[in-house]
DNA sequence: GCAACAATTGTTATTGTATAACATTTTATG
DNA sequence: CATAAAATGTTATACAATAACAATTGTTGC
């Protein structure tokens, strides 16, 4: 996962070279799954295949479409309920303000998601910004308020769109 | 809106007098329309109305549901443009996480939306952290990323369900 | 007042997102 | 192999949001 001070040449341009990015994120799933002895299934691989094989975020409808085989496509509840194995994975995050989701970044660490949604080529980039984790801890504890979860979700414009804008 | 010091007093406690909250909503949005020579008219009125009589976040079917009269509820693009509406003129919030809408604090200044959202009695406390808004702002620089919009929803348990589920 | 125009509301239909309930199949375990 | 647990299949439905167009209401200048 970015941390911001390098963030630069992270944020996903539209041109990268992507299979190592997928393929490191399959491999991470299946070592992870092995060791906690739950099965990365057939369903579950290929809808995480899907969602990484991308920067953008997919949503559920758009999965299941590529799911489509001879006999059409699955029932929506197929993808949801690989979605939610591999969101308790963390292998995968929702972007609450795309219903769409993303490819985890880095799925050994346990942690809130931070996101940087480009609205133009829809690139999603997920970081970790400790001073950002941290003044939202703090500002919850000064509430009294005890967290589970924390979301947050910046859309804009990302350098490359910037750039191309101003043609 | 509370600025994270003086916070324990505000989260919206399940008992508190909640008639001055919601008459001063409505007032203010009276105010502001008159300002800027808008209409508050009456199913934009009923609407923020409904959202701002509870602490919790309301979604657009349960309002729906509240604006019922003797020939049954209205059609659900009714209340969408009230929201539209409500949330243009920044009287309303939309909560992406819950996909439901609850009352702006402080409807004058313009804000990046910033909520504590309670799983157990859903209250929720919209907040303005002054470092939060500052280490996302920098962090998106940092990845030459400029910033439409921020979205930050914090899921966790308020003091007052904390106390209750120790007893 | 009233014509002309803009804003708001009404109506019907449709698309998109997600879950419920229950049957069947597959996998792990003794 | 019998059993139970986990995963998948099937059908139906609930919830969220928008499109397209008609009717009504409000505003403005004459
Ligand atoms: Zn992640
Ligand atoms: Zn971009
Ligand atoms: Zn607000
Ligand atoms: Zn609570």
């Amino acid at each position: 996962m970015a941390n911001l001070h390098s963030a630069i040449e992270l944020f996903p341009t539209p041109d990268h070279d992507h299979h190592s990015c997928a393929a490191s994120i399959l491999e991470a799933a299946e070592r992870i799954c092995a060791e906690r002895r739950v099965r990365l299934t057939e369903k579950r691989r290929q809808v995480l295949e899907i969602i990484a094989k991308s920067h953008t975020a997919a949503g559920a409808y758009e999965i299941l479409e590529k799911m489509a085989g001879p006999k059409g496509r699955p029932a929506p509840v197929i993808v949801y309920r690989a979605l939610d194995f591999l969101m308790a994975q963390g292998f995968v995050h929702r972007l609450a303000s795309l219903n769409a989701f993303i490819a985890c970044a880095n799925p050994q660490s346990d942690h809130g998601s931070q996101f940087l949604i480009c609205r133009d080529c829809r690139a999603v980039m997920e970081f970790s910004n400790p001073t950002l984790g941290k003044a939202i801890h703090e500002g919850a504890q000064a509430a009294s308020f005890s967290v589970d979860a924390t979301m947050v979700e910046v859309s804009g414009l990302c350098a490359a769109c910037a750039r191309a804008q101003h043609e």
